[in-house]
DNA sequence: CAGTGAGCGAGCTTCCGCTTGACTT
């Protein structure tokens, strides 16, 4: 590839577009006359430590090149000049449109030697057309992106205080975020509140004959029974009675690919499928698409360009047969669609693999793999319901089949479903059921019926969250991730483990005409990556929807996007609209600081036994607490919740044993012994040191005796970690770590060569691996606290 | 690191949506 030197022959067009990346491939089908460059994204904002807004005056906008991007500008004012034509190719949406502006403004570049040109693919036929039909910037566009840039600002700015004043400093509100944990906060109690209900499901195997073969049929009762006393008496009106093949009914049935992916289906099945989280899979595309194997991966499109159905069809022509292709064509439901991009999809579709390490090859996988299947034809089913009479009874047993008669796009891929979409009769696993006849007769091996439990609504994993927030209409492509991270890093929302909880549950089984009964048992509620919302999100979320309900209802973007929409097409004065909002808005923020409440979250749990003191939680100023006695009593008393608990969610049981510790387990060595829980679990305090206790200890019960064994055993350990001390530098010493024998020299630490016997190390020898290290970066410790620091 | 829990309030924090780098090994 013959690289162009700006210098020598100074194109006479300058196209500029938002992607680096973009830029590469553009410049390679435009030829020695056009330069191509990025903005990368947009140049200029309102600056971040100010309003920035003239509230008086229209609500102008003041806008700055921030630090980072000036030099970037210079650059494109320098090669703008020299141009004769300056092409402006950021993306055909509203944000786009307004990229385009700002260089266009920022620049100051003369109209007539500036032209807007868009195209929503990178093909060469593309670009070429866009260059054959340029307009003028679209002012209304730019506009509507004003107000939506405004409006955040407004709101974000104005909120976040108000919530430093009532809550806690240093906290955030915004358009999306306070929606994202509202739907959290609200699953969640959802989720607390549920009383799971059971029924009783019914499963029979009978055993047919057919072809001289004995079969099993797994057959279920439509119907649940709802108690077990319903569930007994079906199994005596089977106990004795006779099975016998009933209707025989066999339908067509099909399946259809799903649309290549966007951005938030990209995130969702990456996380299904590979367990990827939602800002992970985005770093992993991007990587993709910077080595030019995939398109670009933040869009909302689920179009693919001519080019693309072409490679495509080719492709499974001669990988599978023409038989398996079907050309489809998708159309994004919203119709306000901005569509600046395609769909996520291969650049070519006959690289079957891609990507540098093994995550990039597992997501390129999967994107070539939802494209190819998006274009391949439906898969064909027979379906088949055997029902299955029962003497005495007018109920009947019914057994689904399931044969595949053309495979089409299974072939390659079949999506997976989020929690709590599947059925339990879908998920059954339903396969061929033998061709048996009307009238026949069945033998019953065993009726099982089982008690089952209805399931809470799902919580949300990250990228079901993302769902959530697309069908509201709520963010971006480009901000759902950093979304994701915004409200864990606020505190507002955790994402982890929980173990489940063990639940009993009744089983009846019919067999050789006795019933028996059992009890099993299974483990319900346990969540892996799952979100949660924090004692302060709930608090913060109380507080918001209490006072600014307007905001955190889950219509208000989708409202404020139609009124963009109308600003868009010129209907709307942007600044007459952004005025509509802000006046009672603005009124509202002033009501809310001076009228209401600080937001504590406080709870009255009850009295506690001995004195009848009133027993509270609330979020105090290093976090959750339990109090008991009232905030002017003297003699008040407070202890911290401990991890798992919730203001929420705490009993009054829970929050007295809070109060139990920290407790005397009587003196060793003329010490005391205290048992208490601190930030790194349960503790021993003695002589001023602190031991651990083990996993296996409860601190409520813990005796003196293994308190004693485990503060002798931290000190033999604690022998062991010292192998030499020298006298004549007490900052170099050879110790024993988690990791094995190093060297340690002040905070420092080194690793001993393995060549070389720890026990017999010298000073000199030590400070010989410490100089050999030296230029070198010494092995630290992990950084800790550096997370905690702001 | 194993506490604290308010208070005068300095000066700080904060939004959403475009897009990638980089202090070094």
């Amino acid at each position: 590839m013959a690289k162009k030197s700006e210098t020598a022959t100074s194109p006479r067009n300058l196209v500029i577009v938002e992607s680096p990346a973009k830029a590469k491939t553009i410049e390679g089908y435009l030829g020695s006359d056009y330069l191509v460059k990025s903005s990368y994204g947009h140049i200029r904002d309102l600056n971040k430590s100010d309003l920035c807004i003239d509230i008086e005056n229209g609500y102008k906008p003041q806008y700055t090149v921030p630090p980072d991007k000036k030099d970037l500008v210079e650059e494109l004012r320098r090669l703008s000049s020299k141009a004769e034509v300056v092409w402006l190719a950021s993306d055909e949406d509203r944000e786009g449109e307004a990229i385009s502006w700002h260089i266009f403004d920022e620049l100051n570049l003369p109209v007539e030697k500036t032209r807007r040109i868009v195209f929503h693919e990178i093909t060469k036929p593309a670009i070429l057309k866009a260059i054959e039909t340029p307009r003028q910037i679209d002012t209304n566009l730019v506009d509507a992106q004003q107000a939506r840039r405004v409006l955040d600002r407004l709101v974000g700015y104005e909120l976040s205080p108000v919530l430093w004043k009532k809550v806690k400093p240093s906290l955030s509100a915004g358009r999306v975020q306070s929606v994202a944990v509202r739907l959290l906060v609200e699953r969640e109690r959802e989720v607390q509140n549920f009383k799971s209900e059971s029924s009783f499901r019914v499963v029979a195997l009978l055993e047919v004959e057919q072809g001289g073969k004995r079969h099993i049929i797994k057959a279920v009762l439509p119907k649940k029974l709802a108690t077990r006393a319903e569930a007994e008496a079906f199994l005596q009106t089977c106990q004795n009675a006779s099975f016998s093949i009933g209707s025989i009914e066999k339908k067509p049935a099909k399946r259809t690919p799903s649309a290549p992916f966007t951005t938030s289906t990209l995130q969702q099945e990456a996380s299904r499928k590979l367990g990827y989280s939602v800002s992970q899979t985005m770093v992993l595309a991007q990587k993709l698409y910077e080595a030019g194997k995939i398109t670009y991966m933040r869009t909302d499109s689920v179009n693919l360009s001519e080019t693309a159905l072409d490679a495509t069809k080719a492709q499974i022509d001669s990988q599978f047969g023409p038989r398996y292709h079907k050309q489809r064509k998708f159309a994004n439901k919203s119709k306000g669609a901005q569509e600046a991009h395609e769909a996520i999809r291969p650049t070519y579709m006959e690289n079957l693999s891609a990507g540098g390490d093994n995550q990039e090859k597992k997501l390129y996988e999967l994107i070539w793999k939802r494209t190819i299947t998006s274009q391949m034809a439906d898969a064909e089913l027979e379906k088949t319901v055997i029902k299955i009479n029962i003497s005495g009874t007018p109920e009947q047993l019914e057994a689904q089949g399931e044969v595949i008669i053309f495979d089409g796009f299974l072939r390659v891929y079949s999506e997976s479903k989020d929690d709590g979409d599947v059925s339990i009769e879908e998920s059954e696993d339903s396969g061929l059921l033998p061709a048996v006849e009307s009238g026949q007769p069945a033998a019953l091996q065993e009726l099982t019926a089982t008690q089952k439990f209805a399931s809470s609504p799902p919580r949300y994993t990250e990228a079901s969250l993302v769902k959530k927030l697309e069908e509201l209409g709520i963010g971006r492509p480009s901000t759902y991730a950093p979304t994701i991270s915004t409200i864990q890093k606020r505190n507002y929302v955790l994402k982890e483990d929980r173990d489940g909880t063990k639940r009993m549950y009744d089983v009846l089984t019919l067999k050789n005409h006795q019933i028996r009964d059992e009890v099993k048992s299974e483990i319900t509620g346990a969540e892996k990556n799952k979100l949660f919302p924090t004692d302060i999100g709930s608090v913060v979320n109380d507080f918001l929807t209490e006072h600014f309900d307007q905001i955190l209802d889950y219509h208000f973007t989708a409202k404020v996007e139609k009124e963009f929409d109308e600003i868009a097409e010129g209907l709307k004065n942007w600044s007459m609209m952004i005025d509509s909002f802000y006046k009672p808005f603005h009124i509202n923020v002033n009501k809310t600081l001076e009228e209401s409440e600080r937001a504590t979250g406080s709870r009255l749990l009850g009295t506690e036994p001995v004195q009848g003191r009133n027993v509270y939680v609330r979020i105090g100023r290093y976090g959750p607490l339990a109090q008991i006695g009232e905030s002017e009593d003297e003699d008040k008393k407070f202890a911290n919740l401990r991890k798992g608990m919730r203001l929420e969610t705490i009993t009054l049981e829970e929050a007295l044993d809070l109060f139990k510790l920290p407790r005397s387990v009587g003196a060793f060595e003329e010490y005391e012994m205290v048992i208490g829980i601190g930030r790194f679990g349960p503790y021993i305090r003695h002589n001023s040191a602190f031991y651990s206790l083990g996993k296996e200890d409860d601190p409520m019960t813990i005796t003196s005796e293994r308190s004693v064994e485990i503060i002798q055993n931290k000190r033999e350990a604690d022998a062991k970690k010292v192998i030499s001390k020298f006298d004549t530098d007490p900052v170099i010493s050879v110790l024993n770590g988690r990791f094995g024998p190093y060297i340690t020299k002040g905070k420092d630490n080194y690793k001993i060569p393995k060549d070389q016997d720890p026990q017999v190390l010298t000073l000199e020898d030590c400070e010989k691996i410490i100089a050999a290290a030296g230029t070198a970066k010494p092995t630290r410790k992990p950084p800790r606290s550096a997370a905690k620091k702001k």
